[in-house]
RNA sequence: GUAUCUGUAGCUCAGCUGGAUAGAGCAACGGCCUUCUAAGCCGUGGGUCAGGGGUUCGAAUCCCUUCAGAUACGCCA
């Protein structure tokens, strides 16, 4: 049931226009006393050489409501069209009970393959708030292209290479043990780095030996490498606590080092293609061209670089997962290194570099300023999740101290409104954190949503069994319930609407709207103490809106509680 | 210097594939708990859509330009 379509086909026979384009140019009004959808008539204006008011009316008199329609208007050289509310309701309540959790689905992306590159952080280094957006739209991303029926493969390319290893390996051996390290965790590892950063200053050879540790590493040396593996495993353990918290989960994490052998091959295949070119002693790719900077491949003094890597690791995804788009959540910042090595790849002939999408985001800085583990200017994301958690249990200790399961919910509330906080507004946008903000549980957060879903639960629990195969569909025409019900038929375009822009903040405003008006036909409309029709009929929304809350709040990697 | 991104209400932002009086939340002010969870609902005030040109019947939206802020631009990742 498409009404845009339904619209065309009343009107495809009273103008001279394609079916296709008349479709195209419906719109939605944005207030809806305008009517559910408009046809303007400015454009007919110039080939009928009239008026667009007086197309409008004509038009209006040789056209029909059927039984999706139940008004046409012409209002200053529009048509609007109003949708019978009752059909509506019919239509798309029935749809969200039949369908139950698949709603929202569709098989746009069946057969095809996306992988997503996300949260890829610096190991060695706490999680912290800048490590989050990364990780969050690009676990939104993958619950959304696995809603439109893609294949979804998420990597986790951990930054597990390069020299900071070769410093933590000096800093360790000289400032630090293994009882140290066991016992500190990752703790340690920054005291060392932080250290090795304030000596290193002073005496330029402790970086020697930092690069002197590097090549141990890339010529495998044993030493060096349990080293590695052990600085590894330690940070991991930090990683995949924060991960656990946050829900997220990866099918491969394939780090950097992953692809340390595989960055000759491709090299080598650069240089078979002549797209190699000296410079400086360097080995570069040439993107004039293209007028950008040139991509540096190879170090002068025959290392690889971030490029290498990068170029590399994308040739064995084409190969291993034959993607039909592979996606790059990362920083903004890095825009151009992007932009440069999937020029490289279609340089190499590649016709898969179309496929490469670069998903930037804006930067996250302190009041103070940027973010640095090494000057302190962090804030440490477990840091972050007990604030937003203890605040959270306060609250709940004064509104509903009776709740049964207070940590679970605590949790679940608290983490909701991080990652709501961070999935809010368009990826790109710089973001300087506030802890106000972060810390706000009223209006479009993630309280409010959740919160939202706890009274529609609580109702339904209320109420007892409902009859869900007869509804008085024709109670369900006032304004609020009208809003909702629009609001429920238009999930899935608004799923396919944050794939197609790659943009989870969709999702995040689609449950604001949805709870607004569900709060407001909560207020406005009895339900328990109803006649059973009503009764009955208006369960069935409070049903479909928990729901789609539900299933919104986890495409956003956010657990919904029953009570709260 | 070159490139990219951003500039809409006091604050944080929607709206930007051009269309009907520019929308939310927060903050401010004023109402609503004997009624399904007040983390809620209703109302009031608040805007030269950074400035200037242009295209168009019509521009916050497209083009040009100026200004302001952020970021990137060769041997880190």
């Amino acid at each position: 049931m498409n009404f845009k379509n339904e619209i065309a086909k009343i009107l495809v026979g009273v103008t001279n226009l394609e079916f296709n384009d008349i479709v195209d140019s419906i719109e939605v009004p944005q207030n809806s006393e305008m009517g559910d959808f408009a046809f303007p008539c400015f454009k007919l204006s110039k080939e009928m050489k009239k008026a667009p008011n007086m197309i409008a009316s004509e038009l209006a008199e040789k056209i029909k409501p059927n039984e999706f329609i139940e008004k046409i208007e012409p209002v200053s050289g529009y048509l609007n069209f109003y949708v019978n509310k009752e059909f509506l309701a019919n239509v798309t309540l029935k749809m969200v009970i039949e369908v139950g959790e698949s709603y929202g689905k569709n098989e746009i992306g069946k057969g095809k393959t996306v992988v997503i590159d996300y949260s890829s952080p610096n190991i060695a280094k706490p999680f912290h708030i800048g490590h989050l957006r990364a990780t969050v739209i690009g676990n939104a991303l993958y619950n959304i292209y696995k809603m439109q029926g893609y294949n979804v493969i998420g990597i986790n390319h951990l930054g597990d290479w390069g020299t900071q290893f070769g410093k933590l390996m000096v800093a360790y051996k000289k400032y630090s043990s293994q009882e140290a390290l066991d016992k500190g965790g990752i703790k340690e590892l920054v005291r060392i780095y932080v250290k090795f950063h304030e000596l290193a200053e002073q005496d330029e050879s402790l970086n020697d030996e930092a690069r002197n540790y590097l090549l141990k590493m890339q010529q495998g040396d044993k030493d060096a490498l349990d080293l590695w593996r052990y600085f590894y495993d330690i940070s991991m353990i930090e990683f995949n606590a924060v991960y656990d918290r946050l829900g997220t989960k990866f099918d491969y994490t394939t780090g950097e080092s992953f692809y340390n052998e595989m960055m000759w091959p491709i090299v080598e295949e650069l240089e078979a293609k002549n797209l190699l070119v000296e410079s400086d002693g360097a080995k570069i790719v040439d993107l004039e061209e293209a007028k950008m900077p040139p991509c540096l491949i190879l170090r002068s003094d025959g290392g690889t670089l971030y490029p290498t890597r990068d170029i590399s690791a994308a040739k064995y995804r084409k190969e291993t997962f034959n993607f039909d788009k592979c996606l790059y959540v990362t920083g903004l910042e890095q825009n151009l290194h992007f932009a440069q090595w999937f020029k490289v790849i279609e340089f190499m002939g590649y016709d898969w570099a179309k496929d490469l999408t670069h998903i930037p985001f804006g930067m996250v800085s302190l009041k103070e300023g940027k973010l640095s583990t090494r000057a302190g200017n962090v804030i440490y994301m477990n840091d972050l999740f007990n604030e937003a958690v203890e605040k959270t249990r306060a609250i709940i200790e004064e509104k509903n101290p009776d709740l049964e399961n207070k940590d679970e919910v605590a949790e679940a509330v608290g983490l909701g409104a991080v990652i709501f906080n961070d999935l809010y507004n368009n990826r790109i946008k710089d973001v300087v954190f506030s802890w106000e903000r972060m810390l706000s549980f009223e209006g479009e957060t993630a309280p409010y949503v959740q919160y939202t879903h706890a009274r529609a639960t609580s109702i339904l629990n209320k109420a007892g069994n409902v009859d869900f195969n007869n509804i008085d569909y024709s109670i369900l025409t006032d304004p609020a319930t009208n809003e909702i019900i629009k609001l429920l038929y238009n999930y899935s375009e608004k799923i396919a609407e944050a794939a197609n822009k790659n943009e989870p903040f969709v999702i995040t405003r689609y449950l604001v709207s949805l709870a607004q008006a569900f709060n407001k036909f909560y207020h406005d409309n009895p339900i328990i103490t109803e006649a059973e029709n009503v009764k009955n009929a208006r369960l069935v929304v409070v049903n479909s809106v928990k729901n789609i809350l539900k299933s919104g709040l986890a495409l956003i990697g956010i657990k919904a509680p029953n009570k709260m």
